[in-house]
DNA sequence: TCCAGAAACTTGAACGATCCAATCCTGCCT
DNA sequence: AGGCAGGATTGGATCGTTCAAGTTTCTGGA
């Protein structure tokens, strides 16, 4: 079992005090040139990592950020989460932080975790995905000056947090428009219910793109809650009811059950989605793609600015979507 | 801004000294009832909570498990992983653990970042999913004694480490089975080339479950990459080549490919998937599903068995898959 | 009543880093 | 040569916990 490598070892080794190496980690620009290189050097011949426990101690930071990994819920949307977290890691990893996964059933448990995360790990910072009306869990954080980013804009306007998002509207208003240019007048949309952000925000989307078309979306959208068979049920009702020759969908869950319901419809009708989920890669469904890996990114730049001691308030980011286009439309 | 509570602060409001509540803590049988009792209405009353930081620096024991979190593949597979890490997350937690993200591109950066999360974290174990044979991975942490599980079995049994592992060959046999029952003779299999482990076990549970039935598989498999487009395009040679009635594929991706390919074919072709991804459950393919939130848990059972000092090696686990059946089988 | 031994509890040291304040250089000016 | 400013470097204290080695209190048997 080699000797353990701290940081009295490099200073022994580079002939300096274990003040200066830690200068070298932490202010090389004080340290001359010539010790900073032995110093470096003794570092590499040694294989000297900082601990990051003793570290924390001193500092209080613990260079960890904490994000939710949820239970799959329907099976389709969860990959959004999947490749969030993933450029999340990537992105943190590039900055020097790690990050901590945490689940939770309900608010009340999440907002137990905090506490705990806080108390016993000392975490850094949160990332929360999704947020919706009168969150809870962004106000605890607020109030206690967890630094925190929310990927989903905060929807009550009230407190202004750091956020990052994607322009839901744009990406149904640039389905939409797709559609308009390919010859289609009656372009439906099923979404979900009134009230959840996200949902009237990609409805607005729609709706917006018919308006400037001249086009009048009467009787033309749906609600319900997410889920294959839910679409395909509104999507039979639409057939009936209002003759669309295309439909853009909220989610591709949605999108994909209108396409069960349109199977066999001649002339076809046209689908798109949202999300660019893998189900929609591989049954070809034309589908509205998040930024994710660059939603992640932004969502790092933000803590760091936080962390980093950058005491104004960093600017929201919202991305633009984009339309991965497939046969469906 | 509250005073920091410590164990300091806690041994003084219960009047008993620091080590006293450290006991409390870490072996409360030491402690009278009486003392103890005083002592957890103190630490409830102050919220106090352990600092890991300082913990750690003694014990020499973070409390971190890591993962590694794959950038979506195929997209399709990639739900596994996500459902396996909630698992993860979940079990570990209850078991005081906490899971920590990392990712890599390739073998040697992988195991760069071992070191650097074993230097600078700590980090008390490692759950590798998916291993292959000769895997450089397993062998650096047997060499430096870094406790680990893998999801996915040795392929190679040179050394034996703590594993869990879902029985593929079973999952295909019982799928296998499933079409025999239901009076198919020709059933096919599509699988990944020779010589990765987990391609050739899904391929012998086919293989035996037809000659336990006395039928006769020559002829009736292909191999390839995973992906839809490969799939399909061996799903057709296959049609012309044997007039299967029905095949097994060694993924949902290769399935998904099949169904394309028999999409018109009279009489049905009966299609069964591997790993019951989202994906199969929208199209209503009938796959293969792995228990993956118990994989995870017995993941973190032989790990903490490990972590808490049980010197023996613990063993393996083998799980059986079960079939979810949908409209293709 | 006394004492040995066990149980319960306490004190000082240590983990490995950073912060703080003091000291040591170094070059420059007089 | 001496003084001085300023940067470079150093030693001691400290973060909150557990370990190791005491010290006190309790228990029961002679």
């Amino acid at each position: 079992m080699a000797e353990k490598v701290t940081i009295a070892t490099v200073a022994r080794h580079a002939r300096v005090s274990r003040q200066t190496v830690s200068n070298v980690l932490n202010a090389p620009h004080i340290v001359r040139q010539e010790t900073r290189q032995r110093v470096e050097d003794a570092i590499h011949a040694l294989g000297y990592r900082a601990n990051q426990a003793a570290r924390q101690m001193r500092t209080g930071r613990s260079r960890l950020i904490a994000a939710r990994i949820d239970p799959t819920r329907d099976g389709i949307n969860g990959s959004v989460l999947d490749r969030f977290l993933h450029g999340l890691t990537e992105t943190a990893d590039a900055a020097g932080y790690r990050v901590l996964l945490y689940t939770a059933t309900d608010d009340d448990r999440e907002i137990a975790t905090y506490g705990d995360l806080l108390g016993t790990y000392e975490l850094d910072a949160f990332v929360l995905v999704g947020t919706k009306h009168g969150d809870p869990r962004t106000e605890w954080l607020a109030d206690r000056n967890v630094p925190f980013v929310t990927f989903g804009r905060p929807w009550d306007a009230l407190d202004a947090h750091p956020w990052v998002d994607v322009d839901g509207a744009a990406g149904t208003a640039g389905a939409t428009r797709h559609l308009l240019d390919a010859g289609h007048r009656r372009i439906a949309f099923i979404g979900w219910p009134v009230g959840s952000g996200v949902g009237d925000d990609r409805r607005s989307g729609w709706r917006d793109a018919l308006h400037a078309a001249g086009v009048d979306p009467t009787g033309l959208h749906r609600e319900t809650e997410d889920g294959i068979a839910e679409g395909e049920r509104l999507m039979r009702d639409l057939l009936v009811a209002a003759t669309p020759t295309a439909v853009v969908c909220a989610s591709d869950s949605l999108a994909l059950g209108a396409l069960q319901a349109i199977r066999g419809v001649d002339p076809p009708v046209s689908v798109i989605g949202f999300d660019d989920t893998p189900v929609a890669a591989a049954v070809g469904l034309t589908s509205v793609s998040q930024p994710l890996g660059e939603a992640a990114a932004r969502c790092v730049d933000l803590l760091t600015g936080v962390l980093d001691g950058d005491h104004e308030t960093p600017t929201p980011v919202l991305l633009q979507p984009s339309l991965a286009l497939r046969h469906t439309a």
